[in-house]
DNA sequence: GATGAATGAGAATTCATTCAT
DNA sequence: TATGAATGAATTCTCATTCAT
């Protein structure tokens, strides 16, 4: 009869968990991480404070609950990525609509993490070795097969893809901004960012 | 009469002052706004604690201090902007080497207060509102000048230029994450993203 | 019909209560009662935390609960010092290894109890008035024979009797501060203790 | 003219030292060390929570203060033990006279300490460490000048040692319990013990 | 009876800010 | 002006106790 007892409860423990991540995101992208109070999650959560920390150990377990929940689903997109065909002009335009719709869905989420992220070393370095390095290593193998195969001209790699990364990271930050175009037109830029990058400004 | 006294008050105010935001600098570097206590800026600045409140009236005072300050240098370096003559190609390396270089000179007060501007409202307006936007209304003219002559070709222009600037607010942010090829080669990036921008890497 | 149906089940509720208080002991005894928490001592007995409130209306019950069972195996010493015959030297002796055997077996019990028993006005009552005074009851009369008997020398018996009675205490409270001697010697106290109160050191 | 501008204000800092002490050690005694909050303290001492903490690093801190003010003028009292001529029967006399002065003196402090003396492993250590294992090491070098002497029995030094010590502490604690003789009639304490240890009881 | 998730009151500690000297 | 002791509001985290299952 109990056949899965322990899913169930699994299952229970998970969803509190994502209540409270929803909970603290809202509240951590508003208030910043320092100017947030665990009250105040508790309350956008609608549970008691010591239930918080049942599920969290500490106040920054929080953060990093809310970057691994993010990695998880860029790593989904990430997979997107290995799909694509030999086509790499379609291949810019898909990887960076993906990247930047990512952005888009998780925008709240980023606003509330990316700021301490930026500031505390180890969540830097976290952040950095989970999320940022393994584009770096995933893509520049793909960008040596074209240039040896002729399709793209032979650039200094290393610079060149932290460049385009860049571009993203530099369009998340603008976005936060609160820039109008940046927040309007968010459709626009992978199209636009495809140009640029294949063929230039110049005529 | 006493012709010039104020003057030099002044000038020891503002010697003060900036010896208070240079300690605030390196303490919000280290530590983040929240992180950072008076005490450690006042010890930082070789003071007491009392005395910083004699030239500022709150903490977060000390953040627009030091934003303010960076605003100064940024502006400084906008006149460079203008002196660039005709050409276009050149104008695109000069121009990306000197923001590089100010973000390169003024790094650390980049990375005390990067990480709140983004989180506070106030502070992501002004900073948005003083820096950014300038130039964006700095930078469309010249632009649109460009693709009247028809040197460059006609693109969304709103939408080019954000992804331009994005490439550099990215890489501050990449060199804040600490990826060692934004630190080591950074004199590099200019060429490559001038190469970037105009030609593209499509052969 | 059934006649014993609730021996059984108090033997059941006495055996658990012991369970618990096995543990309370162990926990106490390392922690301290502050420092011992009601999930550290479920763990410990291997139920939940909300068992032990089935058994135990507070926490601190279970610290009388702890005292009251020293209490009972104390009273079945107690029975010793009436086996005791004429002879007063070896009553002495007979009686100190009595108690410092007590406080061997009960050691940590006592180690999880002595602190709070000084500390709370309850307690404290509590335990001098169930263990001490009791004590100094069933002494007096002894003395008072041996007295009249001319046996011992007629001096103020309620402070010598208290002496008496403190330096079994104090032996208990250095053992607790972890002197080697008391500890490793525990056994030679009674027979040095026993001359020394009747005959003294000097020659 | 500023002749002792540090004396003064380390006379200042010892003054409030000792106000939170004095405070710290009240509040213990009533409530014991977990059962008083740093607000009591801080209400009885008539400051400012905050202030408590300019003074002590942590809440354990007031207790070692405590622990420590009374080592000190038990140090004090120790010079005493060595002005004491070669009359070993009033030296006896002298000394617990002495012992039992300091904890009459002090006996609050005591009452505020004891019991988190006897829990805390480390207290235990530095109190055993600081003040009890002194006392061996003073006086048995003493009796073994009187042993050598012939003036007191060749008895197991460090047993019957302990045994006068536990005596001294069996009492403090016998009137930490309530005991009506041993807090009415403390003074007659030193005398009887004195007979008790040099002659014994028996006739 | 047994469980253990949920509760929320309560405590230690920090730190921006003030102000008497 | 400069100081730094004093303040006390605010915050994170703990844990005894309850109660629905």
């Amino acid at each position: 009869m109990a056949e899965q007892p322990e899913p169930i409860q699994a299952q229970l423990i998970k969803a509190r968990r994502n209540q409270i991540l929803d909970a603290a995101t809202q509240v951590f992208a508003t208030k910043g991480f320092h100017g947030a109070t665990i009250r105040q999650i508790a309350q956008q959560a609608e549970i008691a404070d010591g239930t918080i920390y049942i599920y969290f150990k500490t106040k920054t377990d929080l953060l990093l609950g809310i970057l691994n929940r993010l990695n998880e689903s860029e790593r989904r997109k990430e997979d997107m990525t290995q799909e694509v065909g030999g086509d790499f002009a379609s291949f810019f335009c898909t990887y960076l609509r993906h990247r930047l719709q990512v952005i888009d869905a998780d925008f709240q989420a980023f606003q509330a993490i990316l700021p301490d992220i930026l500031r505390t070393p180890e969540l830097r370095n976290h952040y950095y070795t989970q999320v940022i390095e393994p584009t770096f290593s995933l893509t520049e193998p793909i960008f040596q097969t074209w240039i040896a195969q002729g399709l793209i001209k032979p650039v200094n790699l290393a610079v060149t893809i932290r460049t385009i990364t860049a571009m993203v990271m530099g369009l998340l930050v603008l976005r936060m901004l609160g820039d109008r175009v940046a927040i309007e037109q968010w459709a626009q830029f992978p199209e636009v960012m495809t140009a640029l990058i294949l063929h230039g400004l110049a005529k």
